[in-house]
DNA sequence: TTTGCTATATGCCAAATTGATATATAGCGG
DNA sequence: CCGCTATATATCAATTTGGCATATAGCAAA
C-alpha cells in the first residue's frame, strides 16, 4: 500500500492541504503506525489531483504560499474503498533501539540507561498523544480498535522497560535530595 | 543508523555471506525489528569492503555462484562500537493493518476477520520464531533482553486481537462438524 | 536588539532503500 | 515434466527519506 491510498484515507475524514496531513501524520492518531515525508506527500497529492481522485482549492495567505486544501471525489472513494480490499502486507517495524540493546554487553551502563530511558520516553510520549486524540477527537469504530491495539502494545512495552530499569543499579543519586 | 553498521553488527558474532545476512534478518532474532533487502546489503558490504572494516574470501560452490565470505576486522569492532553509541532514533512501526482498520466501518465484516486473523498470524510466527531462536541459540545478555521485549510487545498484540477476534459474530460455521 | 528557534507552507533533489528481475543449478512434490 | 523452493550474487527502476531552499511572523533568550 503507497502513500496514495494513505492521503486518500486521510482526506476522506477531513480535508487537508500537504502539511495538514504531514501534521495528522506526526501528531494525530496515525502517528504510531504511520510516517511519511513531504518528499512523498506532495508528489502523491499532485498524482491524485491529476488522476481525478482528489480536487484542490487555492487558499490565499498572508506571508506564505498559498494554501492548496485537497479534498477526495466520488472517484477516490471508490479507489480507497478498493484499495483497502487487499489483505494487508506484514507489519514493518524498525527498531535501533532494539538493535543496540543486542549489544548490551559491550555498552557502557551508563549509554545503556540513557538509550532505555528515550525509548520509554518515546513509547509514553505515543501513549499521552493517543490519550490527548481520544478525548479531543471523533471516536468511531476502526479508530478505538486501533486505539485499543496501540495501548496494548504501547504499554506492555513500557512495563517491561520499566522493570528492566528497576532492576539495573540504582541509579547514580547525583545531587537527589 | 544504516545498513552498514547493521551488518558489521550482525557480522561481529559470525562470519557471513550476503545471502546468509539476509537469512539472519528474515528468519533470526531480529526478524521482528529489523529489514534489509538484498539490493542495500550487497553494497553495503562491498563498501564495508572496500573501507577495510571487513574482509571477504571467495568460497567455491558447485552450481552456483561463489560464496564470498564476509568477516569483520579489527577497524570494523571499532567503527561497530563508536556507532552502537549514538542514543538510537525513533523507532519506525509502519502498519498497513492498523490504517485498514481505522476504516472498520466501512468494510465487509468478512474482510476484517480475515485481516485480523492474518495480523494474528504474523504476531504468533514472530513470537514462535523467536522461541526456537532461544531454544537453539546462545543467549547472552542483549539477545535476552530484545527477546523479552519482544515477547511483551508481541503477546499483548495477540492477546488483544484474540480478545477482538472472540468478539466478532460467531464465526460461519461452514461444514462445522 | 539581534540572534535563533518554532510554526506555517510548498517544493526540489541527492542519497538511501525497496522490490522486482536476471542468471544458474539442484532437489522435491504433484 | 512442471512449478516451487532453496542457494547465491548482482543490477536497476521506482519509491521514499531527509535535508535544504524560500518566505514570513512571532516568541524567547542573550
Amino acid at each position: 500500500m503507497n502513500i496514495r491510498i494513505l492521503c486518500l484515507g486521510i482526506l476522506s475524514f477531513r480535508e487537508a492541504s500537504g502539511y495538514e496531513i504531514k501534521k495528522e501524520i506526526e501528531e494525530g492518531m496515525f502517528s504510531h503506525f504511520i510516517d511519511a515525508s513531504f518528499g512523498s506527500i506532495y508528489p502523491a497529492l499532485s498524482q491524485l489531483n491529476a488522476e481525478g481522485l482528489v480536487t484542490v482549492r487555492a487558499e490565499e495567505q498572508t506571508g506564505r504560499p498559498d494554501k492548496k486544501v485537497y479534498a477526495v471525489t466520488e472517484q477516490g472513494r471508490e479507489a480507497l474503498a478498493k484499495g483497502l480490499l487487499v489483505i494487508p502486507a506484514r507489519d514493518k517495524y524498525k527498531s535501533e533501539f532494539l538493535f543496540e540493546m543486542l549489544f548490551k554487553a559491550m555498552l557502557p551502563e551508563a549509554h545503556v540507561r540513557l538509550a532505555i530511558e528515550k525509548q520509554l520516553h518515546d513509547l509514553k510520549d505515543d501513549l499521552l498523544r493517543m490519550h490527548e486524540c481520544r478525548q479531543l477527537g471523533q471516536v468511531d469504530q476502526g479508530s478505538e480498535f486501533i486505539m485499543g491495539y496501540g495501548e496494548a502494545v504501547l504499554s506492555a512495552g513500557a512495563r517491561y522497560l520499566e522493570d528492566r530499569l528497576a532492576e539495573l543499579q540504582p541509579k547514580p543519586a547525583i545531587a537527589a535530595e
